[in-house]
DNA sequence: GCGTGATGTTGAA
DNA sequence: TCAACCTCACGCC
């Protein structure tokens, strides 16, 4: 599931139900117990994402009276990354009985929400998740965050675009699927060293980005077919499988492109399946 | 019921 | 480059 639209999405969907909420806090798997422990009853202040990470603020609940507080600043995160499998549920009214894999259960009167195999779920302070923003480069989803910092690393290196894309040093929330379907709509081939990018090619990959992903916030799905080459518009059948949008490449291998008709091809990269079309990605760098 | 793989990351070799 | 970690859904007995 998760790519940096799922974790945005999520910041979202916490802030909704639980800003400005006295909410209980609990482990009911045991593995956060002391974490939750520390900030169970307090005002969850705010919700955050850069890129994959999910952060929750916890703070004392706002004093009008304490022009400083009022902002409701929070003082403990609880930092979250979901991994290749973690997931959140939520649900309203009272919360489904615990399972013993539920790491974080948030719970209102009214709202619940569930944790489920994460990588990481920790308690935080502002300086340690200060540290995390640092380490993470430009995210397309979070607005003023400026595309020229990645080009700066991304023009200076031999490493493939299709690597660089990933890496989240260099920019942040793309995952497998993002960066298979965004080569694929600027035709770009994903073997490209990153030195050999144009500025101009950049920019546009980055412009999609910030399109593409604010539609995955949207909809809660990737989604990156144009509308000209939609099933309905092509009198194709749709696709049918556990991850939902219709997509160019993704996990498309052996099967025809839906522009050129080639065959989707895939290997191996930096551990990750890589999918392309050879006919509209053809090879510029050498292999 | 068992094996597999998945939209991710880290840290050791 | 590889194993480890976290969980669940699916295909195939």
């Amino acid at each position: 599931m998760p790519e940096g639209h799922t974790i945005h999405r999520l910041a979202l969907d916490h802030r909704s139900r639980f800003e400005g909420e006295r909410v209980r806090v609990s482990s009911p798997q045991g593995k956060f117990s002391a974490g939750a422990a520390l900030v169970d009853t307090q005002v969850m202040t705010t919700a955050e994402a850069h890129g994959k990470h999910l952060f929750l603020g916890f703070g004392p609940p706002p004093r009008t009276s304490d022009p400083v507080r009022s902002g409701a600043y929070p003082d403990r995160w609880i930092h979250i990354h979901l991994g290749l499998f973690g997931k959140l549920d939520f649900g309203a009214g009272t919360a489904q009985p615990p399972t013993e894999t539920v790491r974080l259960r948030l719970a209102t009167p009214d709202d619940w929400a569930d944790l489920r195999g994460p990588t990481t779920c920790e308690l935080i302070t502002d300086a340690e998740k200060q540290a995390i923003h640092d380490r993470l480069g430009p995210d397309p989803l979070r607005p003023g965050d400026d595309p020229g910092r990645a080009w700066q690393r991304i023009s200076r290196s031999r490493t493939t675009i299709a690597a660089l894309l990933l890496d989240q040093k260099i920019i942040a929330g793309v995952g497998n699927v993002y960066r298979a379907e965004v080569l694929f709509r600027h035709s770009i081939d994903p073997y490209l060293p990153g030195r050999d990018l144009t500025r101009a090619q950049w920019d546009a990959l980055w412009a999609d980005l910030v399109f593409l992903m604010g539609e995955g916030v949207r909809h809660n799905r990737i989604d990156t077919v144009r509308p000209e080459h939609l099933p309905e518009a092509m009198g194709r059948p749709p696709r049918v499988d556990d991850h939902g949008g219709e997509v160019y490449v993704y996990r498309r291998d052996r099967q025809g492109c839906h522009i050129c008709g080639a065959e989707i091809r895939t290997a191996g990269l930096a551990a990750r399946n890589l999918f392309w079309c050879p006919g509209c990605q053809p090879a510029t760098a050498v292999r």
